[in-house]
RNA sequence: GGGGGCGUAGCUCAGUUGGUUAGAGCGCUGCCCUGUCACGGCAGAGGCCGCGGGUUCGAGUCCCGUCGCUCCCGCCA
């Protein structure tokens, strides 16, 4: 590190370097004084070169001179600044809520923090400012917002950090989930437009139901640059010579999709798929493809089912010369994630993915519960506190036993769902303390574990509580998506590795007898 | 907790069918050059081939185990 002193003059002519920023200057110096000696360095800090993680994490400040991780955390600084204006133009007010909280039963594991006043008991970070937030609607803040910071105990991937993550916590008293699309969607929508460097937005985010999205992409995050759409076509196949699938379509309820694939007609490009999805654990990959001169189509399966059922494919489907289409067959539910990654494969591999856009939509009508074949019961299907798709009335006349109707039953529930990134999840609370006993009662619990375990925000609830709801975007995904990083190591400041260790500042530690003996902690450490 | 990939110089990587002394580029050290800007030239240092065990006359290379990193599943709003 050296401070120099001298004057900055035109370069003489001949030696300007238009390919720099500076390169029509230079400094003529009159002194140089050595500020901050520096050692040879454990990585280089110019260029794109890649480095492992572990000597990035370790030395992170060395990683963040770089410029494009300088950049990155720059972006996040100024899209947060972003938000929070468009927030407080919208008419929400920020609030701060407890680090220190209770642990909640519910969702992900907890940090817990030892009580040095109580012996034996804790404190927990908080998973989301949920209940704090919901409480402030009940206090009559009506337009609430953080940049919340929440802590969830649970393992890392790419796109989840270990341990901490933000998120833009909202709620809003007196709404419906229509009022809370209008107001986020604007904020949303108007931050990547400003940082988007060129790319496309959604100008306005369709609305899917869960049901089509899963239907239509195999998922409930699509990513709907990928021009592939899934569909039916058991009926191509129901009693047809192609026993496999035709014996499957007998057990009812069980289905062929077809996923197209414009312009993978090839056979190297189809074989590719096979072997990627038996590498994926499935048996193989069926497909058809139509190539010039074999309009009725090639492939093992067009051959058992004959010209006149595999033309019926092509019509659905829309394909022809030059095309292919892949299926996969037996019940939906058990397969629908692996057609989804089908889906996303073929989309890959023949470059149909629109890079240049970011791609919005909303997810829409979750199922409130869901069938749980182990334990032969109905479970929550998301979050327990949502507010069902049924008035108060209707919902309290349910039968407990009556499975086809409650599965049916959807949650005013909703995703922002951008280039198949989850970017936020919300819904309209529950705030009828009769409706949250009923939908405890259908998941089998007993109405002391409700009172048990959530008998505060209940006592809340039942003292006068506006019908609220709210949805909190994950800051990180947001600024992982406008950086276009895969990782989300890549956009915040000092991460953690993926086994939730700080490799700079050596976190977790142990710490001293003395520390524990205030905590009244003693370690009983697994045996190694 | 489970599965995949990776692990060779400070960094990025190569290393044949198992064969003698493990290489390259960048970086580093010394010297030379001095209108260069990813300068150039000469010379040099730097290796527990992640670790442990096994097979073999011989292992960076094959096998088993283990550790680390990473991606995924489980888990997670």
């Amino acid at each position: 590190m050296v401070r120099i002193d001298g004057k900055v003059r035109r370069r003489p002519e001949g030696t300007l370097n238009p390919d720099l920023p500076t390169g029509e200057v230079e400094v003529y110096i009159d002194e140089i004084e050595v500020l901050g000696p520096a050692a040879e360095l454990p990585m280089p800090v110019f260029g794109d070169q890649e480095y492992p993680e572990e000597i990035r994490l370790k030395y992170r400040f060395l990683d963040l001179r770089r410029e494009k991780l300088h950049a990155n955390i720059m972006l996040r600084g100024r899209v947060i600044d972003s938000i929070r204006a468009r927030m407080k133009a919208s008419g929400f007010f920020e609030f701060q809520t407890p680090i220190l909280t209770a642990s909640s039963p519910e969702g992900a594991r907890d940090f817990l923090v030892p009580s040095r006043i109580h012996p034996g008991k804790f404190y927990a970070l908080p998973q989301a400012p949920q209940q704090f937030k919901q409480l402030l609607m009940v206090a009559g803040f009506d337009r609430y917002f953080q940049i919340a910071p929440c802590f969830r105990d649970e393992d890392a991937r790419a796109d989840r950090s270990p341990g901490e993550f933000y998120q833009l916590d909202l709620e809003m008293s007196f709404v419906t989930q229509a009022d809370v699309f209008d107001a986020v969607e604007p904020v949303i929508r108007g931050v990547f437009e400003e940082f988007a460097d060129g790319k496309a937005v959604t100008p306005k985010f369709p609305l899917i139901p869960y049901a089509e999205a899963m239907a239509k992409y195999g998922s409930d995050k699509p990513d709907l640059r990928n021009p592939v759409i899934m569909q039916d076509v058991s009926e191509a196949f129901r009693g047809s010579g192609f026993k496999i699938f035709a014996r499957i379509l007998e057990t009812a309820g069980n289905a062929v999709w077809a996923i197209p694939a414009k312009s993978g007609g090839n056979r190297a490009f189809c074989d590719r798929m096979n072997s990627w999805a038996q590498g994926e654990g499935q048996p193989g990959l069926g497909y058809i493809f139509w190539r010039e001169g074999e309009e009725g189509g090639a492939g093992p399966l067009a051959k058992n089912i004959g010209p006149e059922r595999t033309k019926m494919i092509a019509d659905q489907l829309g394909l022809g010369v030059g095309d292919a289409v892949f299926f996969v067959a037996g019940k939906p539910k058990d397969f629908v994630k692996f057609a989804g990654l089908a889906r996303t494969k073929v989309g890959e591999e023949l470059g149909l993915i629109a890079k240049d856009r970011f791609e919005f939509c909303w997810i829409v009508d979750f199922p409130m519960f869901e069938w749980n074949e182990e334990e032969k019961k109905i479970d929550f299907s998301h979050n327990p506190f949502s507010m069902p798709n049924l008035s108060v009335e209707e919902f309290l006349a349910l039968d407990a036993n009556d499975h086809d109707k409650l599965l049916a039953i959807k949650a005013i529930q909703y995703d922002i769902v951008c280039n198949g990134v989850e970017l936020s999840s919300g819904a309209i609370r529950n705030h009828r303390p009769e409706v949250m006993k009923k939908a405890f009662a259908i998941a089998g619990y007993p109405e002391e574990t409700l009172e048990e375990k959530f008998g505060g925000m209940l006592h809340a609830l039942s003292l006068g509580a506006p019908p609220h709801g709210g949805i909190a975007p994950g800051i990180d995904r947001i600024v992982m998506l406008l950086a276009g990083e895969e990782n989300l190591r890549e956009v915040v400041l000092f991460p953690m590795n993926q086994r939730a260790e700080d490799l700079l500042m050596g976190a977790p530690s142990e710490v001293t007898a003395k520390q524990l003996r205030e905590l009244h902690i003693r370690l009983d450490l697994p045996k190694k």
